[in-house]
DNA sequence: GTCTATAAAGAGATAGAC
DNA sequence: GTCTATCTCTTTATAGAC
């Protein structure tokens, strides 16, 4: 009787492979987000992860691939802040809410916010049906919402759509635009989003805050 | 009596040197703004600018030199919009006469936009000094004038650095993100910034009237 | 799974003719 | 001032030994 031995292609993951494609994703992550698509390098990329380019390239056939795993697996989680909108809750406390929810990822993973930003400056070539695909239909659906809390008098009458591409804009920018938050505060990233953060309230609270 | 031969060197550029400068320049904004600098190729500044690779490096020595044109040409008029708020102003005119400047800048440049935020997001290597000099300055001044129409009761009372990140991100927005802002809003760049403008004025006035 | 060696293409920059 | 040809280095990707 032959032992049991499944197709190498179908056979679950080793540990040494799953090990190897977290350092990938990890250094792939670090150097897409400083550098963009074409302007980083395998080799970059295999010397952040500490191993060699073929190596690496054991794991993922061709930079592409790599680039797109990478913005996958960061796109899977980026829209999560939005959809924990909760159309039940309070209003301003919602708007608080999602602002505390992005700043926070601004904290705690600027690559990701800098990686997307690479990506949709160059034109989003590999995130075109995303965009016109799962964000705007996450974003009707909430400025859906929105435009009800409006109606219900319970929030200013203002444009649901513009006002999160404002809530995006102002919290990514600490994390895309680090360097220069940085350099006009003299203060390091952390403390910048803490002082952030009450501004942000108090410029969208203040505005939304219906009568 | 010998003619005059002034040093060529010191001659002043014929025309077909500054229009052939010009058309590089633009070229180097259209590739640089969408690419970055690592991930564009002289070459395609060259077909950009419709002229041969070593035509275009008998103009500029290497790729680093048009990059550091083009950067400085666009700063030189990067912050006149925050130059020219007034402290003799009325506050909240100012500030909607600022964000207006801004939209426009948007609106009619937005691959300078975008070469900035390549720049920035990629940690500033060449313009470190500018924003740790010029720009934290001119910041200082005018975070000092807002600090004082707070003091006056003429604003409501924020971190006067804090504003004037929320205002470049807002509307920075809409040159950087310009493929998502359409995405989402299925509208061309020009009907996104028209809607922009009474979104911001309202979102930036009602949070800054004072009392 | 990991390595060294290398093929093949891309990209920055120069030489030299016109 | 502009071109063709080319040198050189970088970078992507593969071959094949271990």
């Amino acid at each position: 009787m032959t032992e049991f031995a499944p197709d190498p292609a179908l056979r679950a993951k080793t540990r040494i492979q799953r090990e190897n494609e977290e350092k990938i994703l990890d250094a792939a992550l670090e150097v897409f987000s400083a550098e963009g698509f074409r302007g980083s390098t395998i080799d970059r990329i295999a010397q952040e992860a500490g191993m060699s380019k073929p190596n690496l390239l054991y794991y993922f056939r061709s930079k592409e691939e790599i680039y797109r795993a990478v913005l996958d697996a960061t796109l899977d989680g980026w829209l999560d802040p939005l959809r924990r909108m909760d159309p039940a809750g309070e209003p301003l406390e919602e708007i608080r809410a999602y602002l505390r929810r992005k700043l926070e990822m601004s904290r705690e993973n600027p690559r990701a916010s800098r990686l997307f930003a690479n990506e949709v400056i160059r034109g989003a070539p590999l995130i075109v049906e995303e965009l016109t695909g799962a964000l705007k239909a996450l974003v009707d659906e909430k400025a859906a919402v929105i435009e009800g809390w409006i109606a219900a008098g319970r929030l200013a009458p203002v444009d649901p759509r513009h006002l999160l591409f404002a809530i995006w804009a102002t919290t990514q920018h600490y994390a895309d635009f680090q360097v220069q938050v940085q350099a006009v505060l003299s203060a390091d990233a952390g403390a910048a989003i803490d002082g952030a953060q009450g501004f942000l309230d108090t410029l969208f609270l203040r505005a939304l805050a219906p009568g």
